[in-house]
DNA sequence: CATTAAATGTAGTGTTTACTACATTTAATG
DNA sequence: CATTAAATGTAGTAAACACTACATTTAATG
């Protein structure tokens, strides 16, 4: 904040508050949305005050914004951290697939929190000046597997990656995000590790059956 | 309710005030979720007053069941609507895929009711009891089409229905449901029109592709 | 046309909410 | 060690909330 950098020992103790009200923040905020959470529920589970929110963060909707910002540093860290196999395109799009797949299955609240900004249109994520750095490395790892096959021939030129990007993430996303509503629609649980890993070579099986080369049909437009 | 049959004037008054009361419930829930939406806000829409919410529905959940109950009769609805060519899977399957990622778009209601029940772990869609209704015909028009195209040899065997179905609903649902994160992310808004059309074509394809025998050198055309 | 019950209108209740005014503690510095 | 500002604690406020007690209107029936 507005705090001169000359006193320490205020500012790691400021600073270790900010951080469990973030983190409180995520969690209440992915449990029982925007509104459903409560200001003070955050900051009991804190350990602090709704008056530090008001310290640190301004109000409510700041706070959000920080909790947004940082379930996406979060997750553009993570996608950062995945190295593929530059030799092999299958196998690089295969552990690109089982990445975004397990990341949203492991990170709920990154699912939820995401769920509330789009039931408010974006509203927060628009304010965020943050905002515009995430987009960087977002379709990186695609992006990265879908040409090195396509040097390879192995993939074909067609597929674009802001299409398989968004193939993967709503394979991903959806299974997860709707995971409750899905299991009282098909009358089957989906939550269970053999449902999951099922679903995760499905999608990995779809993705590469998308973008490989194959002389069978297409109703997809040539590249330009 | 507890209405007896003999008072045809007082019931059709009640049944209007119902209908308005549940119309502008998934209207103001779907726009601000459980908790963001008010009883009042919603008796207000309806022209009604927040009093009848409590003589029809009991409470604000028994509302929101009720709405959650409709969203999916008219998605069964629709779905049993659709009629598939059962000459050319091909043909079917497009439509089909057409069919959902359609209406995801065109009931973004549906999209954000589900996902407030999803918030919400399926609490309310388990204490339904229209629920188990619900997944008679949900993958029913995808089965339909697969087997025709296994039957025909076009689709290999291999593809099972709830896997093509979830991966349907999930590329058309998370388009729409998570657009304007998507839009912040990714830099280019999602929402236009030949945005829509790029990515439900796009769609197709990656199902066709998912499903079709790999090997067959299908010179079918592709269904315009 | 009086009766009756369904349907609606009115005016509240207690509680929770986001937010704030004000007091107090902490620790770095002259 | 007194000063000072950052950081925290306490005790509120007004508004919105879900929900309800009670009164009134409506129209079908004996």
């Amino acid at each position: 904040m507005t705090q001169r950098t000359r006193r320490p020992a205020h500012q790691a103790r400021a600073q270790a508050t900010q951080q469990s009200l973030l983190e409180a923040a995520i969690e209440v905020f992915s449990t029982h949305g925007l509104h459903g959470g409560s200001v003070s529920r955050i900051a009991e589970l804190a350990q602090s005050h709704d008056r530090m929110i008001y310290y640190y963060f301004g109000n409510k909707e700041g706070l959000f914004i920080a909790a947004l910002e940082e379930i996406y540093r979060r997750y553009n860290e993570a996608e950062a951290g995945v190295v593929l196999d530059t030799a092999n395109p299958i196998k690089a799009l295969t552990h690109a697939v089982e990445f975004f797949v397990r990341y949203f299955r492991d990170h709920p609240e990154f699912v939820t929190v995401l769920n509330s900004e789009n039931l408010h249109r974006g509203k927060h994520i628009s304010q965020s000046l943050l905002a515009s750095q995430f987009s960087k490395p977002a379709i990186g790892l695609v992006d990265q597997a879908l040409n090195l096959g396509k040097q390879q021939g192995v993939f074909r030129a067609g597929a674009q990656s802001r299409d398989v990007y968004l193939m993967i993430s709503a394979m991903g996303y959806f299974y997860q995000s709707n995971q409750y509503t899905l299991s009282a629609f098909l009358g089957e649980t989906l939550s269970s590790p053999k449902c999951y890993e099922q679903w995760e070579s499905f999608v990995v099986d779809a993705v590469l059956r998308t973008v490989t080369q194959s002389n069978t049909h297409s109703t997809q437009k040539a590249p330009q």
